[in-house]
Order: structure tokens, then sequence, then C-alpha cells
DNA sequence: CCGCCGCGTTGACGATCGTCAAATTCGGCC
DNA sequence: GGCCGAATTTGACGATCGTCAACGCGGCGG
């Protein structure tokens, strides 16, 4: 198993947990250095291909897995295997948390957007440190109660806005992880996904989403090019995704 | 305070938290007899008549409020005061975990929709008692991970269905608090909310699902009169709603 | 008793959306 | 470079939705 891909994430590795950039912002930042030695020789680090999936809705927990580069995303397939995205997740992540204390299947496929490394703990580690020590617990349920509220916001953004809204709202939190400024003071984006995902997140046709897109190139407050977004006015977009009302 | 209007829920009190019906469903099934006694003397039990608010958004938490009898509405407004109604709580549920754990003031209002009870466990307490018993933590994260799935197939229902799709899922979804048999093999609901409410949790405007509802009328699969609605074949109601495509 | 106000319903109309279909571009692979 | 399939765009059309407005209803207070 954990056959590479010629394109996996070639970033560089820490040799410990310890040494590991993303763990501040993980459930294992207030581990000491002993649970830090287990964890290291616990983990089994991973390289994804895009497309790979971490795991698949419907597989049972294996463990969970700690995102170190990349781009992952959440998606749920329904009965007639409509995909839609619910979200995306990004190094300092960690995933497979809920089936982990439910002891369900996993309800979400958690799939590379691109080259991704991660780090994989075994259920039964896992579960042994989280008992071993209430704080991971603890700071996993703050972690599940940011991810209840972004995905309130969500539900409220989906009943209040129109899909040109919506989209514009999603452009505006992409702007955080795949944004960048350009040196004539304007700004970009490199979409991380599909037109047919980036429709599923925004909760229309792709067809729709393109007449979308067309219409805020008409009105000078996106040009988009494949997976190329250029804003013109970054505070002109703000705006008009908070004016954004019904319909 | 604790002022009680007219109105509030007349349950039978339990003399103790361990004598609680609703406590085997609640994070304190696994709590000892002393830990139990501790939760007696600090619970602080409340009517409320219909209306009234557990808490309000933007609030600063100040403990949890474990639900006795009665529905409670979870509502956010948003910027421009336009109310979304998130889900519903029933006895057995415990309310306002979230801001506990993340010390950020509660996101969403809290509101009795008729008649209720709740017992409130001060800040402390409950902060006190989660970091004393690590399986109450646990407790809760399963709480949360349930809430999160519950979310996911919210937000999958509304970027796949349309209106009239997610109205059918969501009379389903009501059936189980909301719903009985009658004599002659048909079926009721209560409806515990008002059009409006109804309107934001289906994402419509009320004056759309107005209309939505007359069309199940003509279709034989729903009369709705006030907040009572009859379903002649509950069978072709969830075939209806399982069947029902986008758009 | 009357008036007020919020809720629910209905009508009309323009805007938007989903669907089917066709054309076009893009990307990877040989 | 050329090919193939997937992704994307565009057109057309019917269905649905949001908005404004009017109306009826019921509760509540004057």
């Amino acid at each position: 198993m954990a056959e590479r891909g010629r394109r996996d994430c070639a970033a560089p590795q820490a040799a410990t947990c310890q040494a590991c950039p993303q763990r501040p912002e993980t459930e294992w930042s207030e581990l000491g250095s002993e649970d830090l030695a287990l964890l290291t020789r616990a983990r089994v680090r991973r390289g994804y291909a895009a497309g790979q999936s971490l795991f698949m809705q419907g597989d049972p927990n294996s463990g969970l897995h700690c995102l170190n580069a990349g781009t992952v995303a959440l998606r749920q397939l329904d009965e007639s295997g409509n995909s839609v995205l619910l979200g995306l997740a990004y190094p300092g992540d960690v995933l497979g948390y809920r089936s982990l204390v439910s002891g369900a299947d996993h309800s979400t496929s958690a799939e590379a957007l691109g080259p991704c490394s991660a780090c994989k703990i075994g259920r039964s580690t896992a579960a042994a440190l989280i008992q071993r020590r209430p704080e991971i617990g603890l700071a996993f349920l703050r972690r599940s109660s940011r991810e209840i509220q972004r995905l309130h916001e969500s539900l409220v953004r989906s009943a209040l806005l129109s899909n040109r809204g919506r989209l514009l709202q999603v452009m505006v939190s992409l702007m955080e992880h795949h944004g960048r400024s350009t040196e004539d003071g304007a700004h970009a984006i490199e979409l991380p996904v599909s037109r047919r995902d980036l429709a599923s997140m925004i909760g229309t046709r792709h067809e729709t989403l393109s007449r979308v897109m067309s219409r805020l190139e008409k009105e000078d407050l996106a040009r988009f090019s494949g997976r190329h977004v250029v804003i013109p006015d970054l505070e002109a977009l703000v705006d008009a995704a908070n004016n954004c009302q019904a319909a």
C-alpha cells in the first residue's frame, strides 16, 4: 500500500510530530513530549495525488488523518450519486474524528484536490490517546463547535442569498487560502475546485454557475479564466457580497 | 428573574437529576450518584412561555440548558434581521455547550416554541464537571458529531432538491416528533412553527411556501389547515420525498 | 365594539433557474 | 502533434421563484 503517485506532495517531512509546523494548530498542541514521541512512532505519513481519496463515504473509520500540505475536499454523495462539496480542509486540519468517536462509518469522502500529504494515526492509537488525555477530546469538541458554526453560516447563506450572492460570499471566503494580491493592487484567486464542484458548493447547476460568472464579468467584479480569477476591485466585490439580498 | 408566564410548561418536576426521565439520553447518563447530587444542587429549573428565549444570539454564555419538556427553536439572524430556523431541540437535548467550550458568545438564539421547561446548569459548574469527568466532554463530542451530520444532510438537501422536495423531506422529519397516526390509517402533523419559520427552514419565502403547499394539496399528498396537517397516504409522501429530484 | 397589526393566502409579473441540446475548449495521453 | 473524453460555455424554453400588492382572518388592546 501507500503506493506513491508521481504527483504526491513533496513538502518537507518533519522528523517528529514535535517538530511538525502544523502542530500548534492541531489537537496535539498541548501534548507532552512523551505523548508526542508516541504519536511520532504511531503516525504513518503518506502522499496523495490529485483525485486520490484519504477515505471514502461508507468506509469504516480507520483512524485520524492529520493534514500536512495540500487542500482536501469533503464531499458527500446522495442516493442518486450527485456529489455535494461540503467543505475544504487545509494543513492543520484533522479529519476523521467524527466517525472515530461515533463508531459509525464515514459519512463523507475526503479527496485530495491537488498533491497532498497527511499523517495517519491508527484508530486504536488515536482512541487510546483521547482516552488518556481528556484535553484532546475537548480540543476536538472545540473544533467541531467551529465546524457547526461554519455550517450554520452556510445554511443561513443558502436560505437567504441568491446564487449570485452565494458565489460572491464563497469567493470572498476562498480568498483566505487561495487568494493573493497582484502588484497593481488587484487580487487573484486560484480556484481549487472544478466548476461542477463550485456549483455544488453554491447549491446550483454548473450551467447556472457559468451564467452567474458571466454576469459578474459583465459587471466588472471579476474575470474568470479556467481556474484563475482576477478581481480588479476587491472592495467592490466584498461590498457586493455583503449587500446582496435574497433571490 | 425566573418570572413565570401564565403558560409555562406544567410537566412534573423530577426531584433529582438522578430521577430525571431525560437523563439516559443526555451527557449525564454515565455520571455517578455523587456527581448527580452535585448536578441536582446546581441546576435551576425554569419554565418558559411560548416565544420566550432561553438565550439570545450575541449573549455571553451563562451555562448549559437541559431541555425537559417542550420544543425549542434554534434561530440565527443575519445582519439585515432576517431570521433562519436552523433546527429544533427536544427533551433530552442540551443547549449552549458550543459557546461554553469555545468561550465565544452564543451564535444562535434558543426560543421556546410552546410552553417549555429546562434546567440550567451554571457556567462554572458545567465547566468544572466537564473538566473533572472526561467522558462528559466525549459525550458532547458525540452530540456535536451527530449535529454536524444532520447539518451536512441539510446542506445536501438544500443543494440538490427543489423547494417542494425540501418541504417534503422536512415534513417527513417532523413526523418523528410532531406526527401521529389517526384511526383510519392516515397520519397527521401538528406543525410547531409558523409558515414564516417553516419557509426559512426550507430556504424560501413564505409566499412561495404557501404556493408549494397548495400544490401538495392539489396532488392529494397533504392537506394544510393552520398548523394542522393531514397526510392521507404517508407512503406516497415518503416516496415523493425520496424521488424528488433537483429543481 | 372597533381598529390595529401580524399572519396567511392569492394574483400578477419580471427575474432567475433547471433542463435539454449543441458547440467549444481544455487536459491528458498516445 | 493529434486524438479522445471530460469540462465548460452558450442557446432556447418551460418551470419555478421572488417581489409587490391586495385581501381575509384572528388576536389583542383601546
